[in-house]
DNA sequence: GCATATTTGTCCGTATGTATA
DNA sequence: CTATACATACGGACAAATATG
């Protein structure tokens, strides 16, 4: 089994590369889990994953641990690494931790910065201007930096992390939608309104907004989550 | 140098452990760093350590890893693992979202499950056993094991994970504090009129007392961190 | 249930690159 | 600038645990 997206990474590395072999190993991972290349449950074996990347198992190793942190593998000792595989309670409690998350931000978006704010309104532009472009997988990016920039009001390097790993993890069930045009697009004009609510100053009915907007999304995920898998 | 605490991990390998070694050796530098008996700035280097734990460098840097993504040490690329000096910044915005989290768990109380009020209920008993024994490092514990229960009331995993790392990560600069006893000593009441206030419902009265505690406390802390560490 | 093959956990030695006295 | 100490990364080894027939 060849895997042409995970081959030389030793190679990759710059004259200016300031960073490890390991995080850069991790980094790809990240794009092929978080893409729906690597499917959840899949088993990353040591021996042959550090063949086609080129790098020697404790490289790999390390690789392993930081994506076991951000909770994209699980790590059954003795067992080995396998792609996380999310039930729909996770998603339930993910939706939860976001919903306070971002209305904090949005409560704070009084105080927020003109840097914050402009990346609320960049992420809302760059998902009108991908969907006009019908560039489908580009308008989930933007609408997942929508969020974050949400909870970026806050002015908070902590909230910002959480929100981040939050957002990375709920990736792995995005791929069991069906067709991600149909998830995203409905979104869109919503994110726009909530904008203008904050620009216009109202961030208590930007708050209402997000959460029903929040709550319909969640429904539709579990929904489709648990027809996919019935069990989990 | 000798280090009597990290001697011998790998022997302590009971027949029934179940983990790995890299997480028991981070296990015991986690004790060290949060009893402050490894002080923030401290560099660990591997060799030296690895000699003293009787494990591996390899197996070391996997438990670096470990505590790194806990934000307790700090890697920096080609110099080695330091343990966290947090900034007064850092405090402040620990206890920003610890209010967002503790807040929601009060908020939360109503339909909290009874075992999460029974582990509230416990935490302030056990502070104020601890308080009647004289044993004022036992009331710290008891007291941060109040905060997490109080998260704990929303019932959520991510949620008490995000706790549980807030204040593992505050200890780095707990330990700046002259006296335990001064600093725990005036929140024993404190928890215990939140308790009666969320068992009485009043779960809005909860929160405005938790509000002005955090308060109370960061201001505490803070003055005292930045008299001890004015560059920060 | 057993014997075997595979994979992980852990250690070691070594070569190379980087930072600092 | 050189020398030294240290981190990065590799590859091999072997025991222990797990998976497979």
């Amino acid at each position: 089994m060849t895997q042409p997206w995970l081959s030389n990474i030793a190679a990759e590395r710059g004259v200016l590369d300031r960073s490890s072999t390991a995080a850069r190993v991790a980094d790809l991972l990240r794009e092929q889990i978080i893409t729906g290349l690597l499917v959840p449950g899949t088993r990353l074996p040591e021996e042959e994953l550090g063949k086609v990347a080129k790098v020697s198992r404790n490289t790999l190793r390390e690789a392993f641990r930081l994506l076991v942190q951000e909770r994209l593998l699980v790590h059954e000792f003795n067992r080995g690494v396998f792609v996380r595989t999310l039930t729909a309670g996770d998603v339930a409690d993910i939706y939860r931790a976001r919903r306070m998350l971002e209305c904090e931000g949005l409560r704070s978006a009084a105080t927020a910065s003109p840097a914050a704010l402009a990346r609320l309104d960049a992420a809302v532009t760059m998902g009108e201007e991908a969907a006009a472009a019908d560039l489908w997988p580009r308008v989930g990016t933007a609408d997942l930096r929508f969020h974050q920039a949400v909870t970026g009001l806050a002015g908070s390097p902590r909230l910002d992390e959480m929100v981040y790993r939050l957002l990375a993890e709920l990736r792995l069930a995005f791929h069991t939608m069906s067709s991600p045009r149909d998830f995203h697009a409905p979104y869109l004009k919503r994110n726009r309104t909530i904008v203008e609510m904050v620009r216009g100053g109202d961030s208590g009915a930007a708050e209402r907004e997000l959460l029903d907007y929040l709550d319909t999304a969640e429904t539709q995920l579990i929904r489709a989550y648990e027809a996919q898998t019935p069990d989990a």
